[in-house]
RNA sequence: GCCAGUAUAGCUCAGCGGUAGAGUAGGGGACUCAUAAGCCCUUGGUCGCAGGUUCGAAUCCUGCUACUGGCACCA
């Protein structure tokens, strides 16, 4: 089977992290630990976009050169990657040289095939913005405002990519192909809008005006405009192109199963550039990747802005409440695709209840009792009826689970690994072994409850694996058993011969609200 | 302007033609293995508004209102 390729949109190196970005690292980190722990191969690609105007500029301003700019920026990804645990297997770094020369080898091929021209733009340039001027800048009077300064009308040379050359193509690709974006709507809003999108896309600026950027290979005067650069992260990093080894990895890879991104890079990036492109260079329709849309993150209600101030530093969070309850707050709260608000309540809350009272409670209760009545080592007897059929319910949980992660339907996901947890925790109720434990008689039924819930909260802690890896793992060590396979038919399993339990240690502490030092709204 | 979407209990959401649901928050109870956790019971909604179709509508249709997103326009 081929490797399960994922990856995240490259983000952009001007400013450090927020919510948003760790949003998306941690949904496709998911994804790739949830394929992991189905038995398949992964490559998760993730990475920076380096290059462009901006980084430019910020680095002019501190005097220093872009590449120390942007890999100081970058350092600020990738340390928050390292706290969040994201499990990437290779980093797209955009000024890296295997992507600038991938990027020069597809320019001068789709040139050799006539698929770039060169041409002049004739438009009101600001000097002091360094930008041509479109009418979506022009005031309420028709006039370039003040904040523009002087604008002159200037002729300049740039490569184009005949886009225009694929609109019947994709139009009747997206008809054909409508698992090509996820959810459905996004799809839908995709063809709406593909129709409208026109003309050729400018991929070149002049070095005059830009020069942090990868040249052309065949005009040395230019260096390539954004999404030519950024969008192929996906395919130079995996290989694309390479003579070696890498290159027969990138064709068992390729076509990637999911990019992750965010709604506002659909269109016309994703949706329209990127199979464009991709057309143009040669893949089949077969070979187009599939996108998986996310939605944003807004805060008491306000969209998250930089301008506003309430910019929620992912990294403070993770460093007051720890990655795992952001991590499951994040996957847990946010509908797929839709646009979810942001709380520390209701993160806490998320926490305290579900993992701790839930999950954590439920492990530390059974584990307890284990040790209590039984040394750690409850001996082996066949289940009576009621405790198979419990465990046949979780087997039944697993199958739903599987279909909702299959679905990228992570928060789905993660409730039912809850609704097993909650079935566990009214069987221990019902069951009381306590007073089983009073009982010489029902020496063999209390033995059967507790292999019964050791085995339910480890298949809830395989469940919990994915979202959060450093917890579940911890339950599991506690219990002292692996993780149940996801890989064929589900198999509950029962306690190997010998089996003792570890001791049981909380690993859900309560969290109380704290300061982050975010902006009071 | 065009195209989508959302509006259901204080909060987060499910239901999508047949007597209003879950979790959480609030109230009560029995228990004691456990992270003052868990379990059982329970309060709480004229399902945005107005019409229509139907024996019957959160559920289908039309209009309206509010909000969200995309595209186009912004002379």
């Amino acid at each position: 089977m081929k490797p399960f390729f994922i990856t995240t949109a490259i983000d952009y190196t001007n400013a450090p992290p927020h919510i948003g970005h760790a949003y998306e690292k941690i949904l496709a980190d998911v994804l790739a630990r949830y394929q992991r722990l189905r038995g398949r191969e992964v490559f998760f690609l993730t990475g920076v976009d380096q290059h462009g105007q901006k980084v430019q500029q910020s680095a002019e301003r501190e005097g220093i050169p872009p590449q120390e700019f942007a890999d100081r920026i970058s350092g600020t990804f990738l340390s928050l990657w390292k706290t969040l645990g994201i499990s990437y297997d290779a980093w797209a770094a955009t000024t890296a040289p295997l992507h600038r020369e991938s990027v020069r080898a597809i320019l001068s091929d789709l040139k050799e095939r006539d698929w770039l021209y060169k041409a002049t733009y004739s438009g009101h340039y600001s000097i002091r913005q360094e930008q041509f001027l479109t009418d979506k800048e022009r005031g309420p009077d028709g006039e370039f405002g003040p904040e523009w300064g002087e604008v002159v009308l200037l002729d300049e040379e740039n490569w184009y990519f005949r886009l225009s050359k694929c609109s019947e193509w994709l139009a009747s690709f997206l008809e054909s192909h409508p698992e090509f974006v996820s959810p459905g709507f996004r799809h839908t809003e995709l063809s709406n809008a593909a129709t409208k999108i026109t003309g050729d896309l400018c991929i070149s600026r002049p070095k005059s005006r830009l020069s942090w950027g990868i040249e052309f290979p065949f005009d040395s005067n230019f260096v390539t405009y954004v999404w030519f650069d950024a969008l192929i992260n996906y395919i130079s990093f995996a290989g694309y192109g390479s003579r070696s080894e890498e290159g027969a990895a990138f064709r068992r890879r390729w076509p990637c199963d999911q990019h992750v991104i965010g709604k506002d890079i659909l269109i016309p990036a994703h949706g329209v550039y990127w199979p464009c492109m991709l057309h143009a260079m040669g893949f089949a329709d077969e070979e187009m990747p599939k996108l998986l849309v996310h939605g944003f993150w807004s805060l008491k209600g306000e969209k998250v802005s930089k301008s506003t101030g309430n910019v929620v530093d992912p990294a403070a969070l993770a460093e007051i409440y720890g990655p795992t309850a952001l991590r499951y707050y994040l996957m847990r709260d946010a509908v797929m695709g839709q646009d979810a608000d942001f709380s520390e309540e209701r993160l806490l809350l998320r926490h305290n209840t579900e993992l701790g009272n839930g999950l954590g409670n439920l492990v530390n209760r059974t584990l307890s009792m284990t040790r209590r009545y039984r040394e750690g080592s409850p001996n082996l007897v066949p289940l009576p009826a009621d405790l198979s059929a419990h465990l046949e319910a979780d087997a039944v949980t697993v199958k739903a689970f599987i279909a909702e992660m299959d679905a990228a339907q992570i928060h789905a996901g993660i409730e039912t690994m809850v609704e097993l947890v909650n079935r566990a925790n009214a069987l221990v109720d019902s069951a009381a072994p306590w007073k089983l434990a009073k009982d010489p008689e029902q020496a063999d039924r209390l033995d059967a409850v507790l292999a019964t819930l050791i085995l339910s909260a480890r298949t809830a802690a395989t469940l919990l694996q994915p979202v959060a890896p450093d917890a579940a793992n911890e339950i599991l060590r506690q219990i002292g058993l692996p993780a149940i396979s996801l890989d064929e038919e589900t198999a509950i399993g029962t306690l190997p011969p010998g089996y003792v339990c570890g001791e049981p240690k909380p690993v859900f502490p309560r969290l109380e609200m704290q300061e982050t030092g975010a902006p009071a709204a």
